[in-house]
This record gives C-alpha cells, structure tokens and sequence, in this order.
DNA sequence: CACAATTTCCCACAATTTCCCACAATTTTT
DNA sequence: AAAAATTGTGGGAAATTGTGGGAAATTGTG
C-alpha cells in the first residue's frame, strides 16, 4: 500500500472545513474507517493521521512509562491537541480553531502528503520554511538516504 | 525482466496527457498495475517509475526516522512532487500542470526509457542539456589534459 | 426548560477529471 | 499485398471533485 503523496492548495470555508484530496482519500486503508485525527505538528504545521496509523502511535506512547516525569510531560503535550474526524460525503474534514491558529492557517492551506500521514500548512508559512533550511534538497537526499 | 531503453518524441494534449510508448509499456511488470508514479526528476525533467519500482524507494523512505528534523525535511521534498497515474485504455497517462511546467514541456515532449524509470524532457532543454555537457567535457578536457 | 451557539447533515453548482468512442497511421498477420 | 490488429491522437459525455451555504440536530449555558 502505497503512501501519502503530491500536495495541493485548497480553501478553508468559514466552517473551517478543509478538503482532503481524494488522492489522497483514497490512499487510505478500510481500516482507518473514513476517520482521521488531526493534531499539533512539528514546525508549526498540522499533522493529520489515518486512524489506523494513529492507534499505532498510541500504542507506542501506552508503552511509555506512566512513571516517568519525563514520559508523562511528553504524553500531555502529545494527546492534548488530538482531535478524531471523519470525513464528509464530500470528502472534508473540521478542523478546530485551535488547531487552525496554530498552524497560522485562514482562508488557504497547503496539503502535503508525506507517507503515513499528512500536513496542513499555511501556504505562506511552508515558503519561508523551505527558505529557512541550509541545505538544499540534493545535499540533503545525499545526506540522508546514505551512499 | 530487460529495463527501459529508448525514445520518442509524443504530443501532449490539452489535458496534459502523454502516451507510453506500448514498448516501453511491455517492460513493467504485471505488479505495477498498470500504475505509474510520475516526479520531479533531476537536471529538470520528469521522473517516471512503475509502481513496484517506487515502492522500494518508499520503503527506504518509511525507514527514516519521522522525529529526525532533518529527515522529516527530507521526506517532504521528495513526497511533495509525486503523483500516482494509472495508464488509459489507450496507454496514456495524465501529468499535472506543475511538472509540465517544471519540465517546461507544452506540446511536444522527450521519452527517455533509463533502466528502472522513464524520463520525460521537454524535446529543446533536453538539446541544451547535451550541449552543455559537451561544453563541460571540453572544459574538463583542458583542464585534465592540458600542461 | 428555553435559548443561543455550534456542529452535523444535506443540497446545489461549477470545474475538473475520468471514461468512452472515433479515426488515421502504423505494425503485424494471413 | 490485402486484411486485421495495434498504436497514437483528439474530443465529447458522464462521473467525480472541490466549494459554498441552508436546514436540522446537538451541545452547552443561564
């Protein structure tokens, strides 16, 4: 089963609903259920995970050591911006306000695939962020994906 | 299973879709579906592969580690541009604008079979590419040779 | 309980994409 | 060489997609 990919740029209604693109609807496995869960991500933007991919995670983070200082600070700030949608018959999720402001985002988003989950960014936002890294994408494949 | 080898030039019509050679089409394997994944290649042409082909790239990509900065970085730029077609009843696929305009490809394009993917140039740029190698050959040359 | 605010569900519409058919040119078969 | 099949090209019809907004259901608050 193939990843997320491609991206697009798609409006944010006053609702703030946003489209997922039916690439990348259809993408998904029967398992996640037409559900998704939208979250706080790095670098400012929104991460959004099948459900299936999601349980996976939880199930790593239910392993962590409830015990631990450390772990229980890590988990509040992981779970608190959890949000569990569903998909629209036209393919949307909501996205709560929150979560909107925190990523910067209005009235346009930029839709990224990125394998096994997707990001929402503010198109604007994404710019600068590409500018912001040092290293240009030939440096960096060669960087990361090794000899 | 022989790789891609060849070329020919084809039209693309206005709804951007660009026949597969049927000899080129006989090289996939029954695994891919009939499924492409077009990309951004490198030197500004577009990247072709098969499905299965792509598949052991994305596995190396699924590999990395999705808390690394750097990876996540990287992953974005290469998920980013990719785009997954099936082949038509009549052995075409569809490219989105923004490759065809990374590729500065209008009416006319280049189809280079390259072993595991194909290569899709712009008919002109690819002409410029050649002479400019040759000009780096010299140069090289020149600089290697000359006492 | 009532009322306002939000969320969910449903319908409408334009734009795009997908599917299907026609046709000329080429290749393969007879 | 003729007939048949395949290939590349184009375009129309049908289905899907993205966008917006209204009505019904749900929620929280006084």
């Amino acid at each position: 089963m193939p990843g997320f990919k491609g991206q697009a740029t798609y409006s944010v209604d006053g609702k703030g609903r946003i489209a997922i693109p039916s690439r990348m609807r259809t993408c998904m496995s029967p398992e996640a259920h037409n559900t998704l869960v939208a979250t706080r991500g790095f670098e400012r933007c929104i991460f959004v995970y099948p459900l299936d991919g999601w349980m996976e995670i939880e199930e790593q983070i239910s392993a962590l050591n409830p015990y631990s200082h450390k772990h229980r600070a890590f988990i509040r700030r992981f779970m608190r911006w959890a949000d569990e949608v569903t998909i629209d018959a036209k393919g949307r999720i909501p996205l709560q306000r929150p979560l909107l402001e925190y990523a910067g985002i209005e009235k346009t988003s930029l839709i990224l695939g990125n394998q096994k989950y997707l990001e929402i960014w503010d198109p604007q936002r994404f710019d600068d962020y590409l500018e912001a890294e040092e290293a240009d994408y030939e440096t960096l494949a060669a960087e990361v994906m090794g000899s």
